[in-house]
DNA sequence: CGCATGTCAGTTAAACTGATATTC
DNA sequence: CGAATATCAGTTAAACTGACATGC
């Protein structure tokens, strides 16, 4: 089966999702949750709009997303001291603690995958060079 | 914000989902669905497991996407009459004017990009065989 | 028998749209 | 006021696991 450029991205990108969510598996934690909190242990606080970005999704869903890891005890909200219709969200206790132990398990997230395993430097930067143009192509289609 | 490749990759692969799936919007399908219609018109008949693999997926879910079509009268289900345990999946009539309806509106699917708009002829088969490595390299972990 | 196929049950994170309260 | 922020409500496709019936 041939498979267009972009085809084949979203099979990359699939076939890395899937495999580290299997790796997460006994921990309960969804890949986007553990990346959340994995950039909540390294900073006070962020904003949901900041979350949404990083997630890359949209505000409701990075709601959704945040709602799911207070239920969960990893992470809470305060009220911003400076703008009232923000909220400060950060990390707690058990939730770094998750984090230890999803670390301490081995998981590396994306550094798992080094691409210099297949790839020469120089093919590595070229292949970072070629994707940021696809990238920009198809944030602008 | 520094990306690594593999990041970039699961980018660019939501930001061309979201961008198809907009598009697919007024006409109440998803591009999975859609997809896979335009592989059922080419052919008499496929059976799950070979649904299962064009749309990458396993099994179970298949048959969710299946009955999701089934119920939208898109596609059919007809005993195979050599394996009893199998059951040919069909376009309807429906189903094929659905797909005339798509694309009469303009809908490309992955055609719709066209890597050689940003890239040289050189440039696209390079980046493609980066990341046939990069496939291989992320299947075998 | 073992093996492959397809489905079912049950659950769930995450996506969407549209509306809305709040605050700057 | 207008703009930005966050959330809510409601819905849904699609993913997963584990089990299971069926037929080769």
């Amino acid at each position: 089966m041939k498979l267009s450029i972009i085809a084949r991205i979203g099979i990359i990108a699939l076939t890395w999702s899937r495999f580290l969510q299997k790796q997460l598996l006994p921990h309960d934690i969804t890949v986007k949750q553990i990346y959340l909190l994995k950039q909540l242990i390294k900073t006070d606080f962020l904003y949901p709009a900041d979350i949404a970005d990083l997630l890359f999704c949209d505000r409701p869903t990075a709601s959704v997303i945040i709602r799911n890891l207070e239920k969960k005890g990893w992470l809470e909200k305060k009220a911003d001291p400076d703008d009232g219709k923000r909220f400060q969200v950060s990390i707690t206790l058990a939730g770094a603690k998750m984090v230890h132990q999803v670390l301490e398990s081995g998981y590396k997230g994306d550094k798992t995958f080094d691409p210099e395993s297949v790839l020469t430097p120089d093919e590595a930067e070229l292949l970072e060079n070629l994707l940021i143009k696809i990238q920009k192509a198809v944030k602008t289609l």
